[in-house]
Order: structure tokens, then sequence, then C-alpha cells
DNA sequence: AGTCCGTATTCTGTTACGTCA
DNA sequence: GTTGACGTAACAGAATACGGA
């Protein structure tokens, strides 16, 4: 990963400031006040100029990492120890890097509201249709005598007839309503987006983890998908699907 | 060929100084 | 003049890559 390149040993650094006469009483009487060795203090400390740090940045915009020659150059034209260079060129990788995860961050933070939007909606969606479903499945238990009482069902109708045939006003023709469904999860998780989604929702809904592999086309299995996913377990146990073979 | 060691370089975290409100 | 926040130069130590014995 690392190329080993040419390397040139950095000219000595100038010797530190000595320290003041003050300090060196200080040190000698207390010795445990001595600034710790790993860290020693730079009082030289100057920042860069405009002028250099604008080359610098130049620099840095057409390569991240220089090579040995190149450091030497640089720190020759603004007047600087090669080192020196390649410590600015250290904290200018870090602070990039930095940058660059804030940025990420944001966006991944977008994409999560984002999604987390669609998928409660769709959940919304979900639990209305259950709810169309059981009043359905509660309409075909009824007395085929009671069943002109619930034409209050909005939505599901396949409306009009006034005729009295008590069957055919109710009626939903199963393969509409698979038809539908299938679509919709279709439509829903066609897309890239949707796919990532369907990560985060499977987290929370694991059964929805089955709802695309058993769904085949034939009533038999569409039954299953219901059973795996749709409803919740206490549904399951009733075989209200049955009329649809 | 595999291993160890030394060197060079980068990365990450920290320290301390300079600047500004 | 003092203080705290912030930016950044400089540093330390670990990690990594490579060449040579």
């Amino acid at each position: 990963m690392m190329e080993r390149r040419e390397y040139s040993p950095p000219p000595p650094l100038p010797p530190p400031p000595p320290p003041s006469p003050a300090a060196k009483i200080e040190s000698l009487n207390c010795p445990e006040l001595l600034p710790t060795p790993r860290k020693k203090k730079n009082k030289n400390k100057r920042r860069f100029s405009d002028e250099q740090v604008k080359l610098l940045e130049s620099m840095f915009e057409s390569e991240t990492k220089l090579e040995p020659r190149k450091k030497v150059q640089v720190a020759r034209e603004l007047g600087l120890q090669p080192r020196q260079v390649a410590i600015w060129f250290q904290n200018r990788r870090a602070r990039w890097k930095s940058k660059q995860m804030e940025k990420e961050y944001r966006i991944l933070r977008a994409n999560f509201e984002n999604l987390k939007s669609q998928f409660d909606s769709l959940k919304k969606e979900k639990q209305s249709l259950l709810v169309q479903l059981q009043k359905l499945h509660d309409l075909l238990e009824q007395p085929h005598g009671r069943r002109k009482d619930s034409k209050s069902l909005a939505g599901t109708s396949t409306g009009g007839s006034d005729n009295g045939d008590t069957n055919r006003d109710y009626e939903v023709s199963p393969s509409c309503l698979r038809e539908g469904l299938d679509h919709r999860i279709g439509m829903d998780l066609d897309d890239d987006k949707s796919k990532n989604m369907g990560c985060t929702m499977l987290e929370e809904e694991p059964n929805l983890l089955h709802m695309g592999e058993h769904v085949d086309g034939s009533p038999e299995n569409w039954s299953r998908v219901d059973a795996c996913g749709l409803l919740d377990q206490s549904c399951s146990d009733s075989h209200w699907w049955d009329f649809w073979s």
C-alpha cells in the first residue's frame, strides 16, 4: 500500500531557544516542575503566512501526499523546513478527512430520515389494508341474509348494484386484490431506494422478508403471503382465505 | 521461502501557542 | 487586561510497507 520513496534526511532543526534564567532557576529548585519530556514547548510557533498557506493549499488540491523531492522543493520555495511542510500535509489530510466524515454523516442522516418517512407511510398503508382485509373477512363469515347491512364498507364494494343480489354487491375478486398488492410490492421494492429501505424495514419487520419470496402467482401461495406477513398471528389461525380456492 | 530487524512514512490523538470576540 | 473558544503547528506513538541480512 505504502510505497517506499527516496528519502533525504531533513536538515537539523534549529536548536531550541535557551531556557529563560527564571526557568533555569525553577528547574534547579523543583525538578518536578520541569516540562514533561513528552512534549517540547515550541515557543517559536508562528502561523504560516497567507502566501505560504495559499501555495500549500494549491499543492494539496493537486495531490494530498507530497513526494519527498517535491516536499523539499516546496519547503525551499516557502522558506520552511521540509519537516514543516510534511507536518502541514499531515494536518491538512486529517482536517480533510474530518470534513469528509462530517459530510458523509450528513448525507447518511438525510437518507435515513427519508427512508424512515417512506417506511412509516408504507406501514400506515399496510395497516389500512389489513383493516380492509379484516372487514372483508368479517363480511364473508356473516350469514348471507345479513350481508346487505354491511354496505357501509367503504372502498371495497364493486359498487352500484341495488338488485338485492347480496353476493355480487360485495364481491372482491381475489385476483384483483392480488394484482393490486403485487403491484404495490413490485413498485415499492423495485428501485434502489426501496431496496435499501427494505433493509431497515426488515430489521423492524422481519416477516416482510418472506413476503416477496412466497408470492408466485398461485392463489394457494398467495394465501401464504398473508399467513406469513400481512396478517397478525391471530388472523393467520383462521382460514378466511379459503373462499379463493 | 520464511523470519527478524531497521528504516521511512503515514495515521491518529494530543499538546500548546496564537488569535479573536 | 483577562478569559474562553477555536484553529492549527508540532509532537508522540502506533501502524504499515519495504529492503536487507
